[in-house]
DNA sequence: TCTTGACCTGGAGCGCGCTCCAGATTCGAG
DNA sequence: CTCGAATCTGGAGCGCGCTCCAGGTCAAGA
Protein backbone atom coordinates (compact mmCIF):
# COMPACT_ATOMS: atom_id res chain seq x y z
CA UNK A 1 0.00 0.00 0.00
CA UNK A 2 1.19 3.47 -0.86
CA UNK A 3 1.93 5.70 2.09
CA UNK A 4 3.12 9.23 2.66
CA UNK A 5 6.12 10.60 4.51
CA UNK A 6 5.47 13.17 7.22
CA UNK A 7 6.47 15.98 4.87
CA UNK A 8 4.14 14.70 2.16
CA UNK A 9 1.26 14.24 4.59
CA UNK A 10 1.81 17.78 5.85
CA UNK A 11 1.77 19.11 2.29
CA UNK A 12 -1.37 17.17 1.40
CA UNK A 13 -3.32 18.19 4.50
CA UNK A 14 -2.02 21.69 5.05
CA UNK A 15 -1.17 20.77 8.63
CA UNK A 16 2.39 21.21 9.86
CA UNK A 17 4.54 18.17 10.72
CA UNK A 18 4.77 19.36 14.31
CA UNK A 19 1.01 19.67 14.52
CA UNK A 20 0.52 16.20 13.04
CA UNK A 21 2.76 14.80 15.77
CA UNK A 22 0.89 16.86 18.34
CA UNK A 23 -2.48 15.53 17.13
CA UNK A 24 -1.13 12.00 17.33
CA UNK A 25 0.14 12.53 20.88
CA UNK A 26 -3.26 13.90 21.84
CA UNK A 27 -4.99 10.88 20.34
CA UNK A 28 -6.81 12.84 17.64
CA UNK A 29 -5.29 10.81 14.83
CA UNK A 30 -3.48 7.52 14.43
CA UNK A 31 -1.58 5.85 15.86
CA UNK A 32 0.29 6.21 12.59
CA UNK A 33 2.10 3.17 11.20
CA UNK A 34 5.88 3.22 11.30
CA UNK A 35 8.52 2.07 8.85
CA UNK A 36 11.29 -0.28 9.89
CA UNK A 37 13.45 2.66 10.91
CA UNK A 38 10.70 4.24 13.00
CA UNK A 39 9.53 6.90 10.55
CA UNK A 40 5.83 7.58 10.25
CA UNK A 41 4.01 6.34 7.15
CA UNK A 42 0.64 8.03 6.63
CA UNK A 43 -2.02 6.08 4.75
CA UNK A 44 -4.79 7.61 2.65
CA UNK A 45 -7.17 6.82 5.47
CA UNK A 46 -4.95 8.77 7.84
CA UNK A 47 -5.00 11.70 5.43
CA UNK A 48 -8.78 11.55 5.20
CA UNK A 49 -9.11 11.49 8.96
CA UNK A 50 -6.72 14.42 9.31
CA UNK A 51 -9.02 16.27 6.94
CA UNK A 52 -11.96 15.64 9.24
CA UNK A 53 -10.02 16.83 12.24
CA UNK A 54 -8.97 19.96 10.38
CA UNK A 55 -12.56 20.61 9.35
CA UNK A 56 -13.68 20.53 12.96
CA UNK A 57 -10.74 22.57 14.19
CA UNK A 58 -11.59 25.27 11.65
CA UNK A 59 -15.12 25.22 12.97
CA UNK A 60 -13.73 26.07 16.39
CA UNK A 61 -13.91 22.72 18.19
CA UNK A 62 -11.24 22.24 20.83
CA UNK A 63 -8.80 19.38 21.18
CA UNK A 64 -10.89 17.82 23.95
CA UNK A 65 -14.03 17.95 21.78
CA UNK A 66 -12.13 16.25 19.00
CA UNK A 67 -10.96 13.54 21.36
CA UNK A 68 -14.60 12.90 22.18
CA UNK A 69 -15.36 12.71 18.48
CA UNK A 70 -12.60 10.17 17.97
CA UNK A 71 -13.92 8.02 20.80
CA UNK A 72 -17.40 8.17 19.27
CA UNK A 73 -16.38 7.21 15.79
CA UNK A 74 -14.25 4.38 17.11
CA UNK A 75 -17.45 2.94 18.53
CA UNK A 76 -16.21 3.10 22.08
CA UNK A 77 -19.65 4.25 23.17
CA UNK A 78 -23.21 2.91 22.89
CA UNK A 79 -25.17 4.13 19.83
CA UNK A 80 -27.49 6.49 21.66
CA UNK A 81 -24.52 8.18 23.34
CA UNK A 82 -22.97 8.68 19.92
CA UNK A 83 -26.01 10.37 18.45
CA UNK A 84 -26.47 12.45 21.60
CA UNK A 85 -22.88 13.63 21.44
CA UNK A 86 -23.13 14.45 17.75
CA UNK A 87 -26.37 16.38 18.18
CA UNK A 88 -24.91 18.30 21.08
CA UNK A 89 -21.89 19.31 19.01
CA UNK A 90 -24.17 20.27 16.16
CA UNK A 91 -26.24 22.49 18.45
CA UNK A 92 -23.06 24.20 19.64
CA UNK A 93 -22.10 24.92 16.04
CA UNK A 94 -25.54 26.41 15.40
CA UNK A 95 -25.07 28.69 18.38
CA UNK A 96 -21.79 29.79 16.92
CA UNK A 97 -23.39 30.49 13.55
CA UNK A 98 -25.97 32.61 15.35
CA UNK A 99 -23.23 34.57 17.11
CA UNK A 100 -21.55 35.18 13.78
CA UNK A 101 -24.77 36.42 12.24
CA UNK A 102 -25.30 38.84 15.10
CA UNK A 103 -21.82 40.23 14.59
CA UNK A 104 -22.38 40.45 10.84
CA UNK A 105 -25.56 42.42 11.38
CA UNK A 106 -23.64 44.93 13.45
CA UNK A 107 -21.02 45.19 10.75
CA UNK A 108 -23.65 45.63 8.05
CA UNK A 109 -25.20 48.42 10.01
CA UNK A 110 -21.86 50.19 10.36
CA UNK A 111 -21.03 49.61 6.71
CA UNK A 112 -24.33 51.17 5.69
CA UNK A 113 -23.73 54.05 8.04
CA UNK A 114 -20.25 54.80 6.68
CA UNK A 115 -21.06 54.24 3.00
CA UNK B 1 -26.17 60.88 35.12
CA UNK B 2 -26.71 57.41 36.50
CA UNK B 3 -23.69 55.17 36.42
CA UNK B 4 -22.83 51.63 37.42
CA UNK B 5 -20.23 50.23 39.79
CA UNK B 6 -17.83 47.65 38.39
CA UNK B 7 -19.84 44.85 39.99
CA UNK B 8 -23.09 46.17 38.51
CA UNK B 9 -21.54 46.62 35.08
CA UNK B 10 -20.22 43.08 35.23
CA UNK B 11 -23.65 41.77 36.18
CA UNK B 12 -25.35 43.73 33.40
CA UNK B 13 -22.93 42.69 30.67
CA UNK B 14 -22.06 39.18 31.76
CA UNK B 15 -18.39 40.07 31.58
CA UNK B 16 -16.24 39.62 34.68
CA UNK B 17 -14.78 42.61 36.51
CA UNK B 18 -11.30 41.40 35.74
CA UNK B 19 -12.12 41.12 32.07
CA UNK B 20 -13.64 44.60 32.02
CA UNK B 21 -10.39 45.96 33.43
CA UNK B 22 -8.47 43.89 30.92
CA UNK B 23 -10.53 45.26 28.01
CA UNK B 24 -9.94 48.77 29.27
CA UNK B 25 -6.18 48.22 29.53
CA UNK B 26 -6.21 46.86 25.99
CA UNK B 27 -8.09 49.89 24.76
CA UNK B 28 -11.22 47.98 23.73
CA UNK B 29 -13.47 50.02 25.99
CA UNK B 30 -13.35 53.28 27.85
CA UNK B 31 -11.43 54.93 29.28
CA UNK B 32 -14.05 54.60 31.98
CA UNK B 33 -14.87 57.66 34.09
CA UNK B 34 -13.73 57.57 37.69
CA UNK B 35 -15.33 58.73 40.92
CA UNK B 36 -13.52 61.09 43.29
CA UNK B 37 -11.93 58.12 45.04
CA UNK B 38 -10.75 56.54 41.82
CA UNK B 39 -13.45 53.90 41.39
CA UNK B 40 -14.79 53.21 37.93
CA UNK B 41 -18.25 54.49 37.04
CA UNK B 42 -19.70 52.82 33.93
CA UNK B 43 -22.22 54.81 31.90
CA UNK B 44 -25.01 53.29 29.82
CA UNK B 45 -22.95 54.10 26.76
CA UNK B 46 -20.08 52.08 28.23
CA UNK B 47 -22.43 49.18 28.85
CA UNK B 48 -23.69 49.37 25.26
CA UNK B 49 -20.17 49.40 23.92
CA UNK B 50 -19.20 46.45 26.10
CA UNK B 51 -22.14 44.65 24.53
CA UNK B 52 -20.72 45.30 21.07
CA UNK B 53 -17.30 44.08 22.12
CA UNK B 54 -18.84 40.95 23.61
CA UNK B 55 -20.81 40.35 20.42
CA UNK B 56 -17.64 40.41 18.36
CA UNK B 57 -15.68 38.34 20.84
CA UNK B 58 -18.38 35.67 20.69
CA UNK B 59 -18.09 35.74 16.92
CA UNK B 60 -14.42 34.84 17.32
CA UNK B 61 -12.71 38.17 16.68
CA UNK B 62 -9.44 38.61 18.52
CA UNK B 63 -8.40 41.45 20.80
CA UNK B 64 -6.29 43.00 18.05
CA UNK B 65 -9.24 42.93 15.62
CA UNK B 66 -11.37 44.63 18.22
CA UNK B 67 -8.76 47.30 18.72
CA UNK B 68 -8.96 47.97 15.00
CA UNK B 69 -12.71 48.22 15.27
CA UNK B 70 -12.42 50.73 18.10
CA UNK B 71 -10.04 52.85 16.07
CA UNK B 72 -12.46 52.77 13.13
CA UNK B 73 -15.52 53.76 15.09
CA UNK B 74 -13.62 56.55 16.76
CA UNK B 75 -13.12 57.97 13.31
CA UNK B 76 -9.37 57.80 13.54
CA UNK B 77 -9.25 56.70 9.93
CA UNK B 78 -10.45 58.07 6.58
CA UNK B 79 -13.93 56.92 5.51
CA UNK B 80 -12.82 54.54 2.76
CA UNK B 81 -10.44 52.82 5.16
CA UNK B 82 -13.32 52.34 7.58
CA UNK B 83 -15.57 50.69 5.05
CA UNK B 84 -12.71 48.57 3.73
CA UNK B 85 -11.89 47.36 7.22
CA UNK B 86 -15.51 46.57 7.99
CA UNK B 87 -16.01 44.67 4.73
CA UNK B 88 -12.83 42.72 5.34
CA UNK B 89 -14.01 41.68 8.79
CA UNK B 90 -17.37 40.75 7.37
CA UNK B 91 -15.76 38.54 4.75
CA UNK B 92 -13.75 36.79 7.47
CA UNK B 93 -16.97 36.10 9.37
CA UNK B 94 -18.54 34.65 6.24
CA UNK B 95 -15.56 32.35 5.86
CA UNK B 96 -16.08 31.22 9.41
CA UNK B 97 -19.76 30.56 8.77
CA UNK B 98 -18.76 28.45 5.78
CA UNK B 99 -16.33 26.46 7.95
CA UNK B 100 -19.10 25.85 10.46
CA UNK B 101 -21.45 24.65 7.76
CA UNK B 102 -18.87 22.23 6.46
CA UNK B 103 -18.44 20.78 9.95
CA UNK B 104 -22.20 20.60 10.42
CA UNK B 105 -22.55 18.65 7.19
CA UNK B 106 -20.07 16.10 8.45
CA UNK B 107 -21.95 15.84 11.73
CA UNK B 108 -25.27 15.46 9.91
CA UNK B 109 -23.83 12.65 7.87
CA UNK B 110 -22.61 10.85 10.98
CA UNK B 111 -25.89 11.45 12.77
CA UNK B 112 -27.77 9.93 9.86
CA UNK B 113 -25.38 7.02 9.78
CA UNK B 114 -25.74 6.26 13.47
CA UNK B 115 -29.48 6.85 13.71
C1' DT C 1 31.95 5.28 2.54
C1' DC C 2 30.65 9.85 3.35
C1' DT C 3 27.44 13.44 3.34
C1' DT C 4 23.21 15.55 3.59
C1' DG C 5 18.75 16.04 4.78
C1' DA C 6 14.47 14.20 6.53
C1' DC C 7 12.87 12.38 10.68
C1' DC C 8 12.88 10.85 15.62
C1' DT C 9 11.94 12.04 20.93
C1' DG C 10 11.21 14.76 24.97
C1' DG C 11 10.65 18.92 26.54
C1' DA C 12 10.79 24.00 26.56
C1' DG C 13 8.68 28.26 24.77
C1' DC C 14 5.07 31.25 23.02
C1' DG C 15 0.86 34.22 22.04
C1' DC C 16 -3.75 34.70 23.39
C1' DG C 17 -7.31 35.80 26.56
C1' DC C 18 -8.27 35.90 30.45
C1' DT C 19 -7.95 34.97 35.80
C1' DC C 20 -6.04 35.41 40.18
C1' DC C 21 -3.32 37.47 43.85
C1' DA C 22 -1.17 40.79 47.26
C1' DG C 23 -1.25 44.81 49.39
C1' DA C 24 -3.24 49.29 49.65
C1' DT C 25 -7.35 52.39 49.39
C1' DT C 26 -12.20 53.84 49.62
C1' DC C 27 -16.92 53.57 50.77
C1' DG C 28 -21.19 52.78 53.22
C1' DA C 29 -23.66 50.79 57.08
C1' DG C 30 -24.04 50.77 62.02
C1' DC D 1 -15.47 56.27 64.22
C1' DT D 2 -15.12 51.51 63.07
C1' DC D 3 -15.52 47.70 60.35
C1' DG D 4 -16.11 44.93 56.38
C1' DA D 5 -17.06 44.80 51.60
C1' DA D 6 -15.85 46.61 47.24
C1' DT D 7 -12.38 48.40 44.50
C1' DC D 8 -7.77 49.86 43.18
C1' DT D 9 -2.88 48.67 40.85
C1' DG D 10 0.78 45.93 39.00
C1' DG D 11 2.10 41.76 38.02
C1' DA D 12 2.11 36.65 38.13
C1' DG D 13 -0.19 32.42 36.59
C1' DC D 14 -2.89 29.46 33.60
C1' DG D 15 -5.00 26.52 29.81
C1' DC D 16 -5.01 26.06 25.01
C1' DG D 17 -2.94 24.96 20.71
C1' DC D 18 0.52 24.87 18.70
C1' DT D 19 5.75 25.76 17.52
C1' DC D 20 10.50 25.32 18.13
C1' DC D 21 14.79 23.25 19.71
C1' DA D 22 18.64 20.00 20.91
C1' DG D 23 20.67 15.96 20.28
C1' DG D 24 20.46 11.75 18.07
C1' DT D 25 18.94 8.22 14.15
C1' DC D 26 18.01 6.79 9.48
C1' DA D 27 18.27 6.74 4.36
C1' DA D 28 19.54 7.85 -0.28
C1' DG D 29 22.76 9.91 -3.58
C1' DA D 30 27.79 10.96 -5.04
Amino acid sequence: MTTLTPAAAAARTGVSIDTLRYYEREGLIGPIRRSAGGRRAYTEDDVFWIGLVTCFREAGLGIADLRGFVAILRAEHPPQARVAFLRERRAALEQQVAALHRAMEVLDEKITYYS
